[in-house]
DNA sequence: CGCCGTATTGAGCGCTCTCAACGAGGGTGG
DNA sequence: CCACCCTCGTTGAGAGCGCTCAATACGGCG
């Protein structure tokens, strides 16, 4: 990675995260615990994993694919607040706190998910300090990402949200099968603009800007940035 | 309280949290730890209690006054985040991650603040389950409530982002001096407009319009709210 | 009284949203 | 294989919202 990249990664950090827990700091007997009961779930791209309102059946951990968090309000609007990848565990602060789900959670496209019963992910809180510790250190890195969101959304314009989040998503679509560091966005317009929060037009039009300004460049629908250093500028978030 | 103020709480109870932490569940050493080494702080109005991009110093509780938790962009613009009151906690997220403020902390009126130190909090976060548990617990909630407000800010206008602003200050400024259910807004025009992410003129505006509407009154400087169902409605939260 | 910080009002511009129409591409059924 | 449909993306135009600059009013305090 070069020395831009990397300064990019950390500026653009600050705004999303990868939740996870580290099974190594975990007693044998905790890890085995934990995964006694897992059930595999493969879901199809539009897939509903859970739905707004509902109680959460456990925790989640995301094997392969894409899942979207998102929020519909009474007016028909909708927020994507995450997109979860490899890695990602979700769906367990509602068990925490004991209530329903504040979002849905539908695949992007095709997924593996695995999940942790919630009884099982109750019992061990009760009983594994270290999963508390765990959870406490990563809900609270969340935490601070969410309020320099909260940010962003109050006090910056479509174009400066737009470019950060075509960095995050860069980072979330970035794998072994794309080049290096440049990833091939294929999120649709639709639900970038409900990332964004923002039109369907809005977002093809500062798309365009953005290609004009070569910015990035398009292949069919999905979206490759060529210059996030100029992004990254037009974001707002680095000088 | 009426019906209505009940309707009311519980749904703007989704866009604000008290931070708390219930001492009685602790047990006796755990509590006397916990408050062995406090330090009482006293701040006058505008007086800062930490900055942004530097380490917490513990854990705060606000024992009387006001504190605004902000942040300051490179363009000059500021985000008020929380606004915290009596009996609210914070500071210690950033003790956990073990990462600079990304915040900073300033007194909207004289107050008064109790310091847990930093030594003393990551000493029993080390040894006691129960302030893990109690901890998580919180900041699961809280992270719960910062997506509503990403949604929010993403989605809504300036009118029904000052309703919601306005709804949650009344329960903040809501005390045994006020008159039931109804507080007194004392928050200049800049302070409101940094916590809505908006322009102090247009604040301005949008404070005249609930005016001709009859949805608040003003008393020199400060706010009232004399129909809050009204502007309940008006906030789109709600329907 | 004069000063300073805060609040208010006015005007104009630019951004963003909405409505509407058109285009491209994939899938389905005749 | 072609015609049609459906979804998604793109483009245009106009209205309204929100931002900025500038000027004026208000109120507390020295």
């Amino acid at each position: 990675m070069t020395d831009i990249e990397e300064t990019i990664d950390k500026a653009v950090g600050k705004y999303h995260f990868q939740s996870s827990i580290h099974f190594a700091s975990f007693s044998e007997k905790e890890r085995a615990t934990f995964f006694e009961k897992k059930q595999l779930l493969s879901l199809k791209k539009k897939e509903v994993l859970f739905e707004q309102d509902t109680y959460s059946r456990g925790l989640y951990i995301v094997k392969s694919g894409k899942i979207k968090i998102q929020q519909l309000n009474f007016d028909g609007s909708n927020q994507i607040l995450f997109i979860y990848g490899k890695g990602d565990i979700f769906g367990y602060r509602n068990l925490i706190t004991n209530e329903r789900n504040n979002v849905s959670a539908i695949a992007l496209e095709s997924s593996a998910i695995e999940l942790v019963p919630a009884a099982t992910f109750l019992h061990l809180l009760k009983t594994s300090n270290t999963l508390n510790q765990q959870l406490l250190r990563a809900v609270s890195d969340e935490f601070m990402i969410l309020t320099n969101r909260i940010n962003i959304f109050a006090q910056r314009g479509i174009k400066e949200r737009l470019s950060l989040a075509l960095l995050i998503l860069n980072k979330k679509y970035t794998g072994k099968e794309t080049n290096g560091y440049f990833a091939e966005i294929t999120l649709s317009r639709k639900d970038l603009a409900d990332y964004v929060g923002t039109s369907i037009e809005n977002i093809v039009r500062t798309i365009q800007f953005f290609k004009q300004k070569k910015l990035v460049k398009t292949v069919g629908k999905s979206i490759i940035i060529t210059h996030p250093e100029n992004l990254l500028i037009l974001s707002g978030i680095y000088y």
